[in-house]
DNA sequence: GCATTGACGAAGG
DNA sequence: CCCTTCGCCAATG
């Protein structure tokens, strides 16, 4: 990341660490995620984009970051980036558990990288649609 | 209070 | 076609 030399208002709750279940970016990203159906997989950008925030894919992963901490638990297994690769596998307990959860699902993954991708591909303003 | 980073994505060179 | 840069917003140092 280049240089981001821009703050606004600085932060005055903690992260969603504590799921205080208020109303936040975050709790949209988990509900939706939640909602992603066994076998499947979504896009970083599929979920920002039906929130609505599609510029701010990046805040999902960040949402994501927390989503071991929020209960219920969110399946953050099930979420990937655009090119289906298991981009965030390094964040969970064990960099192996998220392609093993995943493969238990029906998932195929190779090399870090769902190769059905398009089939098992949820998008959450498709199937819900917004 | 400013600088850097981050589980992304799209656009530009 | 591969690599670099920008944008976005929040958290952390």
């Amino acid at each position: 990341m280049k240089s981001a030399k821009k703050q606004k208002g600085i932060s005055a709750k903690q992260p969603p660490a504590k799921a205080d279940r208020k109303d936040s970016f975050f709790e949209t990203v988990y509900d939706v995620v939640r909602l992603v159906p066994k076998g499947r997989a979504t896009s970083y950008g599929a979920i920002a984009a039906y929130i609505g925030t599609k510029l701010s894919a990046r805040m999902v992963g960040w949402a994501m970051n927390a989503a071991g901490t929020v209960r219920p638990k969110v399946p953050a297994h099930r979420v990937v980036n655009r090119n289906g690769m298991l981009s965030g596998r390094h964040h969970f307990s064990t960099p192996t558990l998220m392609e093993e959860l995943l493969k238990k699902e029906g998932i195929k993954v190779v090399n870090d990288t769902i190769t059905d991708f398009d089939k098992v591909f949820w998008d959450p303003a498709k199937e819900l649609e917004l």
